[in-house]
DNA sequence: ACAGTTTCCCGTAAATGC
DNA sequence: TGCATTTACGGGAAACTG
């Protein structure tokens, strides 16, 4: 009997599973109107209940967080809601799959009461699915919630939804569940946040941070590596130098374009324009190494090099590649192809990765995937490859001259042309500014 | 009395507003979903009617392709549909304005009975906004309809539904309404499509096409210009062959990237590849000119320009510059930094446009207009600016070598690192597969 | 299997609210 | 007014559906 009531009491177990994108996305972020799949199984398989158990989801069930200080948003779902499954069996689990579960926010409260201290990104939220049974005359009650979640509108809140998933992950306990964890943050350590940065990249990019990068990280967090001790504060990583914003800009152009030369170890990435300076200067010229700009918040690349000037070495750096470019144009390529020309000379100044790998040991490999391939129909034109090359403040081989009036032809066939269409209200490409003339619908009389 | 009659039947008058977006849109095509907005107009302003007219928009009303042969697809407004607007007063007109249109297919009716012979954008369906009033004891019955319109459920649909448009409004007198007419499309008259191509490029890029410029497509959506009284027919038009497709695509391309050089006729862009060689034959080494990719379908530009070669003048063409391309170098700054290495020597081999004006007059006034500008932050590091490139036959400076296995760091601190993480369910940005391990979720008990 | 069609959803921009 | 948040919707790709 009492062996029963525990089975029972711990049988409920959810498991999320959000729809598949080939698209990247989150975990433990919902948006509003995006559909999202639920499974919750019944881990204590009795055959008794196989067909009577009736599994609910409720959204923010029991949290008062709802209606007191925090004032948070209220949700419900929007098609897989009133609808109770019948549990079924599967694999030899009782579970019940929510294949359409979405969110809808409740307009109902008025506005303007218990206002939130909180972002919305800051709001923590739980889905409890509840269910009751009888069993030897007894009622058990039994519900299984999920971790705390976030819910967000648009996907430009995704990046703070992440680092508010992150924080109270990091903060609190193993099953706490504290929702308004943001009313009063908790600072975190160095320790504690340094594998959590770093797991982010393993995630993405098949490799964690070293030790290199994470002082760097930690030094443009903490402030100079002074204080050990001190707390990371909520505010200073997610909002005030948006410390956060600009790693995750960095996560997601790795993603989207260099995984492969991240997870290999040719970006060193988190370097200081110091620290940077300072390697390069004891190394050969050509050799170069590859950072992320720390000014483009959006994530951006750039490599710096070691070059030959009138009064000794210069360290040099190309202006950092966006994500934009990096879409025409592949990292690998960049380097094989960039050009410099100074004094009248042209040449690549890329020779070693630092410390002292050749190029082509480096990057050969990756110069297959190109996103524009070379040869795609060399049939009748020339192929091209886009290339980046420094800015030459030579003068250009022809130079600039006062524009001069053209003879264009065919303009005065314009008249003409409009008296001919007079009787067509809009059939053209036009902005819809346009449209708005009378005559544009047709009239018809009965 | 009749005059009164008279006057109250074609009181009403429809005017389509659609929403304004700065993105491109093109009237008469409804989207599914997608607001729009319709003002209606009473014409007649008898002060006895301000506040007693009531309009409601009808769709597909009395239109019989939708129940017989044709089987056209359904639909229902689902914002302002049974919501019947007062007439109110604006600027001495008496207007109701449906702000929130929207259009939903109604999934009623059995599918497979009734298959419509048409694909979706040779449906022509029409709203109309009907009313009824008493004057002097008699009831008027007051409709007004609009003009023939396409519904879409994707963007990708629209340019064939442009099509149609075009098509209908073409082949139609000006107030029949054949909601059928592809049931059995008629054909056009070269002299019907010409100026209504020749709008297109008015509306979008302020210039029409010349008679060149029609010459070269008659010849190609005709076959060879033979046959001056034979007809077009819609299926070789917007099917068979995607001529429209692939003018459609060069409009957006024009829209979007070169306009200001279409309305300046720097760009001949309907030249077959054997005149553009007849043209450029005679004209002296340096000439080139713009011409439309015939081969991508979604639109692509390239130049053309004679070169000295060995054995006399040769006819190069540059691989077509592609809207994804042309998005981060513009076609001016393409033609000012495209250079061709040959036998070691770089040089720019654009020099006059077709047939003898200067690049500085007929290009320097648009180089300011940069997608990139070459100085955004030209702080600490090297501007630089994309361009395109002849790909040089002659070996890069560095040769390919066998890829060298490079002495990777910090590779080995992988396992530490995922021990640290086991207890943390999944906080990775990997892609959502993972997330479907039990454990995910919190399990939470009362 | 496949093509025509619709749905889904990200990312950007506009609109809205406060 | 500015900022925070939501809505709108183009565009590309997946999912649907016969």
């Amino acid at each position: 009997r009492r062996l029963t009531r525990n089975l029972l009491a711990s049988a409920l177990v959810v498991e999320k599973q959000p729809v598949m994108q080939n698209l990247p996305q989150r975990p433990l972020i919902l948006k509003t109107g995006v559909r999202f799949k639920v499974t919750v199984s019944f881990m204590v398989n009795l055959p008794a209940f196989k067909t009577l158990i009736k599994v609910k989801p409720v959204f923010d069930k029991d949290v008062e967080e709802v209606k007191t200080i925090s004032g948070f948003r209220q949700f419900d779902f929007s098609r897989d809601d009133a609808k109770v499954l019948d549990v079924d069996l599967s694999s030899g689990a009782l579970t019940a799959a929510y294949e359409h579960m979405s969110l809808k926010e409740k307009k109902s409260r008025v506005k303007g009461s218990c206002e939130s201290q909180l972002t919305v990104t800051e709001e923590l939220h739980i889905i409890r699915f509840v269910t009751q049974l009888q069993h030897n005359g007894e009622t058990f009650h039994i519900q299984a919630s999920s971790l705390p979640l976030v819910v967000v509108s648009s996907s430009n809140q995704v990046p703070s939804a992440w680092a508010a998933i992150m924080w109270s992950n990091m903060a609190s306990g193993a099953d706490s569940e504290n929702l308004s964890l943001f009313l009063d943050p908790p600072g975190l350590t160095w320790q504690q946040l340094a594998p959590l940065l770093s797991w982010q990249f393993l995630s993405v990019g098949q490799r964690p941070l070293d030790q290199d990068q994470l002082s760097m990280l930690q030094a443009k967090i903490m402030g100079d590596p002074g204080d050990p001790d001190g707390l990371i504060h909520w505010n200073k990583f997610s909002k005030d130098e948006s410390v956060w914003i600009w790693i995750d800009g960095i996560l997601d152009l790795i993603k989207k374009f260099v995984w492969e030369l991240w997870r290999d170890g040719c970006i060193m990435g988190f370097v200081s324009k110091e620290r940077t300076r300072s390697l390069l200067r004891e190394k050969p010229v050509g050799t170069f190494l590859i950072r992320f700009s720390e000014s483009i918040l959006d994530g951006a690349i750039t490599f710096s090099w070691v070059e030959q000037s009138a009064g000794g070495k210069r360290i040099h750096a190309v202006e950092p590649y966006t994500k934009k470019e990096l879409s025409v144009l592949s990292l690998p390529n960049a380097i094989y192809n960039y050009t410099l020309t100074m004094s009248g000379r042209s040449h690549n100044p890329l020779v070693y990765l630092y410390p002292d790998t050749p190029k082509d040991a480096a990057f050969a490999r990756y110069r297959v995937a190109e996103p524009s391939p070379p040869s795609k129909k060399t049939k009748d034109y020339i192929s091209t490859k886009i290339i980046l090359v420094a800015i030459d403040p030579t003068p250009p081989p022809s130079p600039p001259m006062p524009a001069i009036d053209m003879d264009l032809d065919g303009l005065e066939d314009l008249d003409g042309l409009e008296d001919l269409f007079s009787d067509l209200p809009d059939l053209s490409h036009l902005p819809l500014e346009s449209c708005s003339e009378p005559g544009f619908f047709n009239q018809f009389i009965i």
